[in-house]
RNA sequence: GUCAGUAUAGCUCAGUUGGUUAGAGCGUGGCACUCAUAAAGCCAAGGUCGGUGGUUCAAUUCCACCUACUGACACCA
């Protein structure tokens, strides 16, 4: 069997704050989608970093008193330090303020300036005194005028800025997403990029004079300015596979895969990246000569209590938050948060999540279900089978294979159904050793019951380990520990999830 | 305002290519079991499938309108 090349990335959080659990989801999913695919046979590779550039950290930083280096360098070890904690197989991570990122933004520059698609021209902006910033027009009250300062009138400064020729390939895009019917997914976000393309685009600014705001990537030829962000930023997803090094580099196994062989180059984001996902990255790359992304998969937001999460209300939760309740009460706390983030949340529509949903979840499915079922199974088994059984049911495990479903809906990036399905086949064995009752037929007297119960019992045993394969890319520690469990043919020295 | 979408049990949602008793999980009430983390299992209660009208032998499922809610409508990352 050929073994392909498989590409994907999360997009790069933001550090002017603590990692939200809406990111620790999308690290989450593009993760399970990585695992899948490694053991499908694919050579994957899975990025992931941080966006370190742009005016908000720059003022970030000057409010707290340090350079924004140091502002950046102290935020970013939250979202590094979150991939070990989630346990995220990625292999790599970039930061935007690494020179090898940096190089790349400017050579992307450069060639859509070579090709055409960047000039200069005088940006007419809307500024307000009383904030000291440039105001857009969605910031604005009715009389437009600053939602802040409503008594002062906006004044218009003009700058020289450089602009993206994102008009000039309107048509392209329409025709890139006519070609590619699933290049977004799900539909209804594709069409929504669909007709916001539809609906005419305009050239954007993607530079900002360095003597105002000097915290980014220099442009190429110019000192006096720095990159936009969203222009730097996006170009991680090729600058942390050595581009523009087009020899011997990641870029050409991962980005442009083989020849005549179906690409995928998969990015996972948020709804609110899906603009600059599926049209100002794919123009960038088009207008750079560079083919594009096969797959944005989009998901949907994590409110929480009804309401978007925020410091006010505060209903705000955070990843780490849960691995620390969690650790009480298992050794593995961050699969919690891979379960719960995956089971209790919807492919690609907002979900609504409490410290109580996720509380309900962990006790019905994983302390009263799977953690539970782990152990009746293990006792028995501990109690009544013998070395030889358990070798054969281990001699088994060769046939277990995923069901037809399960994989459906992982290829579909449907993780949601995915995880459903093993928790559905885990409650379906509860059931199973309730009706057969091997407990019963083991302390018969009859030695044909007796024979019965352990035929029963080797099955939960082989069916609890198709359900530990299944769960594996989901939570990779607990399907370890059962196979372990079962080759030790033990009961877990505690619950392996524990009463809450 | 324009475009798109949603409205099904207390909650979160699935479903019907139109056709006898509309499904799941959670929650609630009861029964019963003992291998297990006072866990698991069984049974039950609960819905005129948002409203009105139309097409049809037949609509919760198709169509129109109405109401409510959600999302997108560009330089916030």
């Amino acid at each position: 069997m050929k073994k392909e090349n498989f590409y994907i990335t999360t997009t790069l959080p933001y550090v002017n704050a603590s990692p939200h659990i809406g990111f620790a989801m999308e690290i989450i999913r593009a993760d399970v989608v990585a695992r899948y695919k490694r053991h499908a046979g694919y050579k994957v590779f899975f990025n992931t970093g941080t966006d370190e550039h742009g005016q908000k950290l720059f003022e970030a930083a000057k409010s707290e008193n340090i350079s924004t280096k140091e502002y950046v360098d102290k935020n970013f070890l939250g979202f590094l330090n979150l991939i070990e904690a989630l346990n995220i197989s990625s292999d790599t991570f970039i930061r935007t303020t690494e020179e090898r990122h940096i190089k790349a933004a400017q050579e992307i520059w450069r060639r859509c300036e070579d090709n055409g698609y960047i000039y200069k021209k005088n940006y007419e902006m809307k500024y307000c005194v009383g904030c000291e910033s440039e105001k857009q027009n969605s910031e604005l009250d009715e009389n437009g005028r600053c939602l802040e300062h409503p008594n002062r009138e906006l004044e218009i400064r003009e700058e020289e800025n450089y602009f993206f020729s994102f008009s000039k390939l309107e048509e392209k895009l329409l025709n890139f997403y006519e070609e590619n019917p699933t290049f977004v997914i799900p539909d209804f976000r594709f069409n929504e990029i669909k007709n916001f393309v539809k609906n005419g685009l305009q050239d954007f600014s993607i530079s900002r004079l360095k003597s105002k705001m000097e915290w980014g990537i220099p442009v190429p030829n110019d000192e006096e300015h720095v990159m936009y962000v969203w222009f730097d930023a996006l170009t991680n997803y090729i600058s942390t596979l050595d581009w523009p090094k087009e020899t011997n580099s990641n870029f050409i196994d991962f980005w442009l895969q083989k020849e005549n062989e179906k690409r995928e180059v998969i990015q996972y984001c948020g709804k609110d990246n899906l603009r600059y996902q599926a049209a100002t990255w794919q123009a960038m790359l088009m207008a750079a000569e560079i083919p594009n992304s096969t797959n944005i998969i989009i998901d949907g937001f994590i409110i929480s209590g009804g309401q978007k999460m925020s410091k006010s209300l505060g209903n705000v939760i955070s990843p780490y938050s849960i691995i620390e309740k969690y650790k009480e009460v298992t050794d593995f706390p961050e699969e919690v948060l891979r379960f719960v983030l995956t089971h209790e949340v919807a492919n690609f529509e907002d979900s609504d999540i409490t410290e109580d949903s996720i509380k309900n979840s962990y006790i019905t499915f994983l302390q009263n279900g799977l953690g539970n079922q782990v152990s009746r199974i293990m006792k028995l088994s501990n109690q009544y089978l013998a070395k030889g059984d358990i070798e054969e049911v281990l001699a088994k495990t060769e046939e277990i294979s995923f069901a037809e479903e399960y994989e459906s809906h992982l290829n579909n990036f449907k993780l949601n159904e995915a995880i459903h399905f093993v928790t559905n086949e885990q409650k379906k064995l509860d059931e199973y050793i309730q009706e057969t009752a091997p407990f019963k037929l083991l302390k018969s007297e009859s030695e044909g019951d007796k024979e019965n119960g352990k035929n029963i019992l080797k099955n939960c045993v082989k069916e609890l380990l198709t359900i530990a394969y299944h769960l594996n890319f989901f939570m990779p520690k607990t399907s370890e520990i059962i196979f372990e469990l079962v080759k030790e043919n033990k009961m877990p020295e505690k619950p392996l999830f524990g009463r809450i």
